[in-house]
RNA sequence: GGGCGCGUAGCCUAGCCUGGAUAGGGCACCGGGUUCCUAACCCGGCGGUCGAGGGUUCAAAUCCCUCCGCGCCCGCCA
């Protein structure tokens, strides 16, 4: 493709034009020196945004070793060599670099066009016919949602989103466990009349029972008690064992599921505060229920390091598959017949592989063990696909070890969701004194869940995590506020523009000053994002992006004026415009409300 | 004991996949900025050689090895 070639308008990443350039112009510059290299490895080394003021940066060490020259002896030849290109304005070396310098106006051009072109679709990349499956979440339905696991819902659901704009076709999958012994003890609870419930139980529960508390809650309630209260009580423990053991045989009583879909309707409301939600729900107990269980455990029997032990149960010796010494045991059915987690896990698999090109579970650290074994259970009955994982570490709380329901360290997300909204509000009132209540409401609602969403993106999932609340709380610096902050100024200014609406006429070369062209690179860099954050799971990545271009924006904002601007102001106002939605496609891929003004 | 993950300034964190130009941010702290489009903002300053040591390389925060520290896991629980 020559230069000329290259139309501005129908790409989606702003950079791919120039790039192709400057590794075209990089190729040809080299076949001078009878280098022959191909243009797609020139261009993989090419670094966008990477040289000085922006350029596009190259260094020339690894050139150089091919054809036995210094780097900064090659770099000034290369430079040298660069013929005039519509998109590349000047090849400058400098010292083992090569720096491409954007022909600007194109490059605004470039950036604004593709930006107004795609509107809401800015950032998306080509679709492709993949489909894939993210399993997040799947938190068991026992009682309120605590924040231990909302890591796991926020990265997942961010993952999803990625993947969804990077153009595959996502499907979301919470993995109901129903099959528990936890599960079934809130089910031997709520089966009987309140009277005849053991006085300890009923006791811790009733005075601290809230009418029309949500249905999580209120369920749960008795577990720690239950827990307590099975330590001495022989009777009731065999009661719980013989619930279990009709779960695990595929006929739980109606109540189960009944309790279990209600405890995790209230769980569900929780996350979709914070924008969560799934495709599809899948139940553990179904797979025994359809029988795919039962077909998983022939085919273990039959395969090849099967093992039956004197009581009955079956175990695959997995010596082989790289598991720790002392976990190559993997029973995968009891002595009484019954399955275990691992094998209806097999089972799930084998139903997401059968829909789904690609596969991916998001699991807490404390699944490390079974996110090795499931892969050894799956080659030893000869399936060959695997699912990938993306595994992130606990949140813990300052006084050390992880969030627990019975120690009473876990804090649930329904109060630090309202810990938010509250904290909030006071910022919205302290500034806003002329906003209607529910706008400050609405407002103070988006700004919480904005920063805990915002919070716990940020953060690469294999870092581990201390809870404090001032950290997960703050609405400056580097938060969900400041980048809804930064998307209400940018819509303040189209408001008072009364530009909401484009077209947005513009003239490249007004945009010449170094804050406006440093935004418009960073605009450039969405679909880049989303690409890298959805083929490396980095989802932290879309967080540090859009506080670029919040800061970015900011900065300009503070050093040139728009509306009061002379002969730039449309040209300035496009630029806002393109800013705003490039900053609200982004807040959407981290699920953060984007918010008119605040 | 074994396995997995983490270790970047007082605190939090990006960068590590795909090694490359003075290691980016944020909080805190110090000093500035509001007759001007939202100060949840902006500008300046202070502070790190990337846990320690070794190796590979023209080049290492990034790859490899050893060690140290912290977390998690090692159930016929899920």
């Amino acid at each position: 493709m020559s230069s000329e070639d290259r139309s501005s308008s129908p790409v989606l990443d702003p950079w791919a034009p120039f790039l192709d350039a400057a590794a075209d112009a990089l190729r040809a510059a080299a076949e001078a020196f009878s280098l022959r290299v191909p243009v797609g490895e020139l261009r993989a080394q090419l670094r966008a945004q990477d040289g000085p003021d922006g350029a596009i940066a190259f260094p020339s060490h690894r050139l150089a070793q091919g054809a036995r020259r210094p780097p900064n002896e090659l770099a000034t030849a290369l430079a040298a060599g660069v013929r005039p290109d519509p998109w590349i304005r000047a090849a400058v070396a400098s010292g083992a670099y090569v720096n491409f310098q954007v022909e600007p106006e194109r490059f605004a051009a470039t950036v604004l066009d593709t930006v107004f072109a795609r509107g809401a679709r800015y950032g998306e990349g080509a679709p492709t016919p993949e489909r894939v499956c993210v399993e997040h979440t799947s938190a068991n339905p026992t009682g309120p949602f605590h924040i231990g696991r909302v890591r796991n819902a926020i990265i997942g659901d961010t993952l999803a989103r990625a993947r969804r704009a990077a153009g595959r076709a996502v499907t979301t999958q919470y993995y109901v466990d129903d099959m528990g012994r936890q599960a079934a003890m809130i089910t031997w609870i709520w089966s009987k009349p309140r009277a005849e419930w053991p006085e300890p139980i009923r006791q811790a529960v009733e005075g601290e029972e809230v009418p029309g508390e949500k249905p999580d809650r209120h369920r749960g309630r008795p577990y720690p008690a239950i827990s307590a209260y099975l330590k001495d009580h022989e009777d009731a423990r065999n009661e719980v064992a013989a619930l279990v053991r009709e779960i695990e045989l595929g006929h739980p009583p109606a109540a189960h599921r009944e309790l279990t879909q209600a405890i995790l309707t209230g769980m569900l409301a929780s996350l979709a505060r914070l924008k969560i939600s799934f495709d599809e729900f899948v139940w553990e107990s179904d797979f025994l229920r359809d029988g795919s269980v039962e077909r998983v455990l022939e085919r273990l029997h039959a395969a090849p390091h099967a093992v039956r032990e004197a009581n009955g149960a079956w175990a695959i010796d997995a010596t082989g598959y790289g598991l720790p010494k002392e976990s190559n045991h993997v029973v995968f059915q009891r002595a009484d017949g019954t399955s275990l987690y691992v094998s209806r896990d097999v089972a799930y698999h084998l139903a997401k592989f059968a829909r789904f090109a690609d596969v991916v579970d998001v699991l807490g650290q404390d699944h490390q063990l079974h996110a090795r074994t499931l892969p050894a259970l799956l080659a030893e009955i000869g399936e060959a696909r695997r699912p990938a994982f993306v595994i992130y570490q606990d949140i813990t709380v300052p006084e050390g070890g992880r969030m627990s329901t019975r120690g009473g360290s876990a804090v649930w997300l329904d109060q630090l969701l309202d810990e938010a909204v509250e904290r909030a509000r006071r910022e919205v009132v302290a500034r806003r004194e002329d906003l209607a209540t529910e706008d400050i409401e609405r407002i103070a609602e988006s700004v919480a869940t904005g920063a805990i969403r915002y919070h716990v993106v940020r953060v690469a999932p294999e870092k581990p995590v201390v809870f404090r609340w001032e950290e997960a709380l703050s609405f400056e610096g580097r938060s969900g506020p400041f980048l809804q902050y930064s998307y209400a100024r940018a819509s303040s200014v189209l408001r008072k523009g009364e530009a909401d609406q484009g077209p947005y006429p513009y003239e490249a070369a007004r945009l010449s000053d170094p804050e406006e062209r440093a935004l418009l690179r960073v605009i450039a860099g969405l679909p880049s994002a989303v690409e890298y954050a959805a083929r490396s799971a980095h989802v932290q990545a879309i967080a540090g992006y859009a506080h670029d271009v919040a800061d970015q924006f900011n900065r300009f904002y503070h050093a040139l004026p728009v509306l009061k601007s002379g002969a730039e102001r449309p040209s300035r106002v496009a630029l806002v415009a393109a800013t705003r939605q490039t900053l609200g496609n982004a807040l959407e891929l981290l699920g953060i409300d984007r918010l008119e003004t605040m």
